[in-house]
DNA sequence: TATATATGT
């Protein structure tokens, strides 16, 4: 293997040389402009060879023959190898979407839905919606009639069993990127089990990484006899092109891991080898404080007579968009680019030309207690199958070096997997979609990795207090049912449901559009203070939801304008969501007949419309000066960001969610009444006294 | 008083 070069004396090349082989992903004709291909015959002919040319290609008959054989095959293949794209087209062409029938490939992330059948539909110089397809919310690009292989989120795949239990227009349904194990993944994959075992007919693949695939394996063989030619499901694993990527681990562990990866980055820039550099980390704060410390240091640098240029750019989801599309950015040759990131850069994001990465070894994970159901975000090590992917990230081109900023001791004690998140996740929406879905005893799903128990205690316990359940744990109806459809957790359902009835389904509405939606206020780093003065001018001593209403209404009064948001330093992009997003959740209404009526300006009612939905997630002011919960007495704290920080601290409050940093935090905050609580939610709370509600009503005084 | 990772319906 290549020796690490002068620069990169204090590092440790790892035990097995390149340690890691990940496939390159295609170049495709039209994606670096020029013509649109499909035009020109003799492109098409080479789009022909070059799908020849993947790897999968080799499996071709492979892959088509275990599908005879098997109910469900495992395939085993780096992304990239050419499964997403070519597996669909080999099963058009043998004609598993003959007669109507569809293939289905679900992706876990909206952009890759899109992408991905775009390529296809490219590769078959067909129109985008008509024979290759996608649905993903809020955009349908498919036609009932005509489309043959339709990418979809795998949440949007859940919610067609709503309507179609069997999936009956699907002849075989591809699950990509399985060894994400995201929620609805995972929910989809249980789901298909119960599916498979009333539809013989329907083919199941299953595309994961390596580590997963015999337990894919053992979920659904439905082979109890022990003769393995009596298997339903099979394993084929399909190589992936590769560029070597060289490890390298830290010497001895470092006591900071921000300033190591401020060091590495200019001992690389310093070295004589060119490339761009990616940075993992594990939150805006950090990328933002190491964008700045590379900086300072590649300036000081410059000075001292450096001819290569640093082009330092931060990248994590809360950066405006076009913020983000600086990183896809051409430089030029004189320039090295280096990428700061957090964990999007993981999977979501992938850019071109990085020959280097930097892994801090950590990232920053949602965690559920099911104990307090406080949701909270912990900085956790990362397993083995992170680290890989992040080093797979520098031989997309050519190969590249990976220098991991921990010793291979600790590598090696790492997770081999990260947590599922079904394990990790507050499940009261998933069991409410199962409910729907006619999964009666939830208790008993075959989850591939069962939650814990607590949890889906948890879970259940708030449905019913919401009225989602009654006391047999059965949908309740109307309001169970509908509660389900709605898109969104279960408490907001309930407060957009009982809007009629308080008269403000205008506001609320608005409220919860725009709580859906992550940082519409946005705050420059560089220029905290006039963002904070323009927010403030919509803040309201109610709270954060009124708040939002008043950003709403203002965008709306405005004609949606882009410049006046920037002027008052909103995401204009958000607000545009909000919308969509809006209007989607008011056709619901319409349907449940759910009269159109609004609060005329008095917040009295909006806030009650709130606590209906909320009154689980109360707080009261303790004589410390925190807040505590009224369920179990948890320490609670305004979070910063809440227009309530700064006012007199209220006696009473909801709120949307608890988040756990360096404390308890309630993020959306409302100020209540306490007599709210108790005429609202009597079946929870209870005036002065404590009464029997599972042992554990609540008082309220 | 002291601050968010990433997805999805």
């Amino acid at each position: 293997m290549a020796a690490p070069v002068s620069a990169f004396k204090f590092w440790k090349p790892g035990a097995e040389g390149p340690g890691v082989h990940l496939s390159e992903e295609r170049e495709l004709p039209g994606e670096t402009g020029g013509p649109p291909v499909i035009f020109n015959p003799n492109a098409a002919l080479s789009i022909e060879k070059q799908r020849q040319k993947l790897p999968v290609f080799q499996h071709r008959n492979h892959i088509l023959y275990m599908l005879e054989i098997y109910q469900t095959v495992v395939i085993v293949g780096e992304t990239g190898c050419g499964k997403s794209t070519q597996i669909p087209q080999y099963l058009l062409e043998a004609g598993w979407a003959a007669e109507g029938k569809v293939v289905g490939i679900t992706q876990p992330r909206r952009v890759a839905a899109i992408s991905v059948a775009g390529r296809v539909a490219e590769e078959r110089g067909a129109m985008l919606g008509h024979e290759v397809g996608y649905t993903i919310r809020f955009d349908d690009c498919s036609d009932p009639q005509t489309t043959r292989i339709k990418f979809l989120t795998d949440g949007m795949l859940v919610r067609e069993m709503m309507s179609d239990p069997l999936l009956k227009k699907y002849s075989v349904l591809m699950l990509d990127e399985a060894h994400e194990r995201t929620l609805y993944t995972d929910i989809s994959i249980g789901l298909l089990k119960k599916i498979q075992k009333k539809r013989g007919d329907l083919r199941l693949i299953v595309a994961s990484a390596t580590l997963d695939a015999e337990k894919f394996k053992e979920f659904y063989n439905q082979n109890e006899s022990g003769d393995p030619s009596k298997d339903t499901c099979g394993i084929l694993t399909v190589e992936g092109r590769t560029h070597p990527v060289d490890i390298f681990y830290s010497m001895s562990p470092f006591p900071d891991y921000v300033k190591a990866s401020v060091d590495t980055v200019m001992k690389i820039h310093e070295s004589d080898e060119r490339g761009d550099i990616l940075v993992f980390l594990t939150g805006q704060e950090e990328v933002e404080g190491v964008a700045t410390m590379l900086r300072e240091q590649a300036r000081a640098l410059s000075r001292t007579g450096m001819k290569t240029h640093l082009r330092v750019l931060p990248m994590y989801a809360g950066l405006p968009y076009s913020e983000q599309m600086k990183v896809f950015e051409r430089v030029p040759p004189t320039v090295r680019k280096v990428i700061v990131a957090t964990n999007i850069a993981e999977t979501s994001i992938t850019v071109n030309g990085i020959v280097f990465v930097v892994d801090c070894g950590f990232v920053k994970l949602r965690a559920y207690n099911p104990k307090t159901a406080i949701e909270s975000l912990v900085v956790v090590p990362i397993s083995q199958a992170s680290a890989n992917q992040r080093a797979g990230r520098a031989g997309r081109n050519r190969s590249g070096k990976c220098f991991r900023l921990y010793t291979e001791e600790s590598f090696e004690k790492l997770p081999l997997s990260t947590v599922p998140e079904m394990q990790r996740a507050n499940l009261a929406p998933v069991i409410l979609q199962l409910k729907a879905l006619g999964i009666d005893n939830v208790l008993r799903f075959s989850f591939l990795s069962p939650p814990p128990a607590q949890s889906m205690v948890q879970a259940l316990e708030l449905l019913y207090a919401l009225g989602g359940l009654d006391e047999q744990g059965q949908l309740t109806e109307p309001l169970g049912f509908r509660m389900a459809e709605f898109p969104l957790s279960p408490m907001f359902a309930k407060m957009l449901l009982e809007s009629g009835n308080f008269g403000c389904s205008e506001e609320m509405l608005s409220i919860a559009a725009m709580m859906q939606i992550q940082n519409i206020l946005l705050i420059p780093p560089n220029q905290k203070k006039a963002a904070a003065i323009e927010h403030r001018k919509f803040s309201v001593k109610e709270g954060d939801h009124l708040t939002m209403l008043n950003i709403y209404e203002a965008f709306i009064k405005n004609n949606k304008s882009s410049q006046w948001c920037k002027e008052r330093f909103l995401n204009y992009k958000g607000l545009q969501r909000a919308v969509t997003v809006r209007e989607q959740l008011q056709r619901m209404l319409a349907k449940f007949k759910v009269p159109k009526t609004s609060s005329e300006g008095d917040p009295d009612v909006i806030l009650r419309c709130i606590v209906s939905g909320f009154f689980a997630n109360a707080a009261r002011l303790h004589y410390t000066g925190t807040y505590r919960t009224l369920r179990d007495d948890h320490e609670l704290h305004i979070h910063p960001t809440s227009v309530l920080y700064v006012e007199r601290p209220p006696k009473w409050v909801v709120f949307n969610e608890i988040i756990q940093t360096s404390q308890y935090f309630m993020r959306d905050v409302t100020v209540v009444e306490s007599s709210w609580l108790v005429e609202l939610a009597p079946h929870y709370y209870q005036e002065g006294t404590h009464l029997s509600f599972a042992n554990k009503k609540a008082k309220v005084t």
